[in-house]
RNA sequence: GAGGGUGUAGCUCAGGCGGUAGAGCAACGGACUUUUAAUCCGUAGGUCGCGGGUUCGAGUCCCGCCACCCUCACCA
C-alpha cells in the first residue's frame, strides 16, 4: 500500500502524532513460564500486548511474520490477512525493517512450534527513516559501531548486554561499600591543580574568575581532604579525565573509585577490593569463571597475594636486592639502566618480564619505596612501601596503598616529583592547599583506586576499553555539522 | 608521535597480469495463509575515502592527505 506508507511519511514529516497514547497493556505475560508449560501445536494463549522494533520480515502472500525485539529479546509475530481485518492489513503492508510497533494478540505457537504472538490489533508507533545494517551479519565496521552506538546496541549481538552488565556491576560496587558503611560524595571535577596523578590534563577556563582550571585526573586529594574532616569511611565513583593518547585499554575520560578509610590500611583495603571484584561478578553471572579470549579467568577466592619481590625472582631467577644482577639483566633484555635508581631499573623489568604473566588474579604488595611518593613505609622497613596492586591478565585492576600523612614528608615528595618534570608539564603546581590540609592532620588510612572500565572490560570478557564505553571519544566526521 | 593493516552500493563483502563495476541483504514492482537470514520473478541503486601523478586506458601502479583498526611510545 503506497499511498499509506507515504501518508505515514508525510504525517511524520508534519510533526503530528502517531503514537498510541501508552499502552496501559493486560497483565504481564512471562513468556519463559507460560513457553515451558506449552508444547507444539498450542494455539490458544494468554491475551498479550507486546512493543518493539521490526527485525525480520517474512511476508508470505495474505501472511506476513514479524520477528520484533525489545531489550528483554525477540519474539515472532504472525499477522494474517484474514485474522486481522482490512484496517490492520492495510498497517502490516506499509512495515518497514526497523519500524516500532505495538502488537495485541494472543500468544501461542505455529506449527513449527515457534512461539508467537498472533496479532489481533497492530498499533503503528515509529517510522525509522534510515535503513537499518544487514539483517543478518548486522554492522561490523568497528568505527560505525562507535558512531552509530544506537544501532550498534540493537542489531550487535551481546553489545547491549555488555552494557546492561556495566550498570550492574556499578551497582553491586555501590552495594558492598553502602553495605560496609562507606560514604559516596562528589568532588569538584574543576581542579585549580591537577593533582593526585601523573598525568596531563585538560584545560578549561573560568570567565568571572579570568583563571585557568583543569578537568580531574584523579579522585584522591578531595577525598584525603575528606578524611581530615573526619569523614572515615568516604570514596567516589566518578568520571577522570587524562589527555593522553588513545588504545584498547585507555580513553581520554574513564570511570574510576576511589575508597579511603581511616585507621586501616592497605591490607583493609585487599580484603575490600576482592570484596568489591566478587561483588561485581556475582552480580553478572552464578559461577567464578570468565572467558577471556581463548582462556578463561577463574576468580575463585582468595585471590593469590605474593610480594613485589617473591615474583620478581620467580620470574627473572634474580636476587631483587643484587643490583648489580638486576642492571645486568635489564641490559640483557634491552633496558637501559645507567643512572637509574635500582627500584627504577626493578621496575622497568618488572613490568616488562613479570605483569604479562600475572593472569591472576593476584594482589602483588610490598613495593619497593622510591616508587611509591604517596604511601607510607613499612615500619620495619623503610624500603619497601606498604602498597598493592591486583593484576589480571596482566593488566592492573586495582592500586592500593597505606597513605602516607606526614605533610613534611608530602612536601618533599611533592618537590621532587615536579623536578623531574619538563617545563611545559610543570601546570603541577604543588599543592600548597593540600599541604595546608594535611597539617590539620589526616588520620592513617587506607586507599584504593579500582579503573572501573578495566574491570568491567575483564568481568565481562571485552577485549577493548571502548567495547565498555558507550560513547568513547572519536575523531570529529569530516563534514560533519 | 613511529610502524603495520583497512577504506568499493544504505549494510556485509568479491573484484587474477591495468581494459571501463559485481554478489547477497535492504529498497522498489509482482507471486505466495505457517515462515525462521522465507522462497521465486523483475527493477533501480556507485565521485571505488579525498587530491595529484604514470598510462591510449587506473578500483587495480606511484606520491600526498584523511578516517578507522592493530602494535609500540605517552598514560607512576
Amino acid at each position: 500500500m503506497r499511498a499509506m506508507k507515504d501518508q505515514i511519511r508525510y504525517r511524520l514529516a508534519d510533526g503530528q502524532e502517531l503514537a498510541l497514547p501508552p499502552l496501559e497493556g493486560p497483565q504481564r505475560v512471562d513468556y519463559r513460564q507460560w513457553k515451558s508449560q506449552q508444547g507444539p501445536g498450542e494455539e490458544v494463549g494468554p491475551k498479550v500486548r507486546v512493543a518493539g522494533r521490526i527485525v525480520l520480515q517474512r511476508p508470505t502472500g495474505k501472511l506476513i511474520f514479524l520477528n520484533i525485539r525489545d531489550w528483554t529479546g525477540d519474539i515472532q509475530i504472525f499477522v494474517g490477512q484474514r485474522q486481522v481485518g482490512h484496517h490492520n492489513w492495510q498497517i502490516a503492508e506499509c512495515l518497514d525493517l526497523g519500524d516500532i510497533i505495538g502488537v495485541d494478540g494472543r500468544l501461542g505457537r505455529t506449527n513449527t512450534g515457534e512461539l508467537t504472538v498472533f496479532a489481533e490489533e497492530l498499533h503503528f508507533l515509529c517510522k525509522t527513516l534510515e535503513p537499518p545494517p544487514e539483517k543478518y551479519h548486522g554492522l561490523t565496521d568497528p568505527e560505525l559501531r562507535q558512531r552509530l552506538r544506537y544501532l550498534d546496541l540493537l542489531y550487535t549481538e551481546g553489545v547491549l548486554e555488555t552494557f546492561l552488565k556495566r550498570t550492574r556491576i556499578v551497582q553491586a560496587i555501590r552495594r558492598v561499600l553502602d553495605e560496609q558503611g562507606y560514604i559516596e560524595v562528589e568532588g569538584p571535577t574543576l581542579h585549580t591543580i591537577a593533582g593526585g596523578a601523573a598525568a596531563r590534563p585538560f584545560i578549561t577556563h573560568h570567565n568571572a574568575l579570568d583563571i585557568d582550571l583543569y578537568l580531574r585526573i584523579a579522585l584522591e586529594l578531595h577525598l584525603k581532604r575528606l578524611l581530615v574532616g573526619g569523614i572515615e569511611k568516604v570514596y567516589e565513583l566518578g568520571r577522570v579525565y587524562r589527555n593522553e593518547g588513545i588504545s584498547p585499554r585507555h580513553n581520554p575520560e574513564f570511570t574510576m573509585l576511589e575508597v579511603y578509610q581511616a585507621y586501616g590500611d592497605y591490607h583493609t583495603m585487599m580484603d575490600l577490593a576482592e570484596q568489591i571484584v566478587l561483588g561485581s561478578l556475582r552480580a553478572i553471572q552464578d559461577d567464578y569463571c570468565v572467558q577471556w579470549g581463548e582462556t578463561v579467568i577463574d576468580f575463585t577466592p582468595p585471590f593469590a597475594r605474593r610480594t613485589y619481590d617473591e615474583l620478581f625472582q620467580e620470574h627473572t631467577g634474580i636476587t631483587p636486592s643484587d643490583s648489580k644482577a638486576v642492571a645486568d639483566f635489564a641490559s640483557r633484555i634491552g633496558l637501559h639502566p645507567q643512572g637509574k635508581h635500582p627500584d627504577v631499573i626493578k621496575s622497568e623489568i618488572f613490568e616488562e618480564v613479570v605483569e604479562p604473566k600475572l593472569i591472576g588474579p593476584v594482589f602483588v604488595i610490598d613495593y619497593p619505596a622510591a616508587l611509591c611518593p604517596l604511601t607510607k613505609r613499612k615500619r620495619d622497613n623503610p624500603q619497601i612501601a606498604e602498597r598493592f596492586e591486583l593484576f589480571v591478565q596482566g593488566m592492573e585492576i586495582a592500586n592500593a596503598y597505606t597513605e602516607l600523612n606526614d605533610p613534611d614528608l608530602q612536601e618533599e615528595l611533592f618537590r621532587t616529583q615536579l623536578e623531574g618534570l619538563p617545563e611545559e608539564e610543570s601546570m603541577a603546581r604543588m599543592d600548597h592547599d593540600f599541604l595546608r590540609a594535611l597539617r590539620n592532620g589526616m588520620p592513617p588510612a587506607g586507599g584504593l583506586g579500582i579503573g572501573v572500565d578495566r574491570l568491567v572490560m575483564l568481568l565481562t570478557g571485552s577485549r577493548s576499553i571502548r567495547d565498555v564505553i558507550l560513547f568513547p571519544l572519536l575523531r570529529p566526521e569530516a563534514g560533519a555539522k
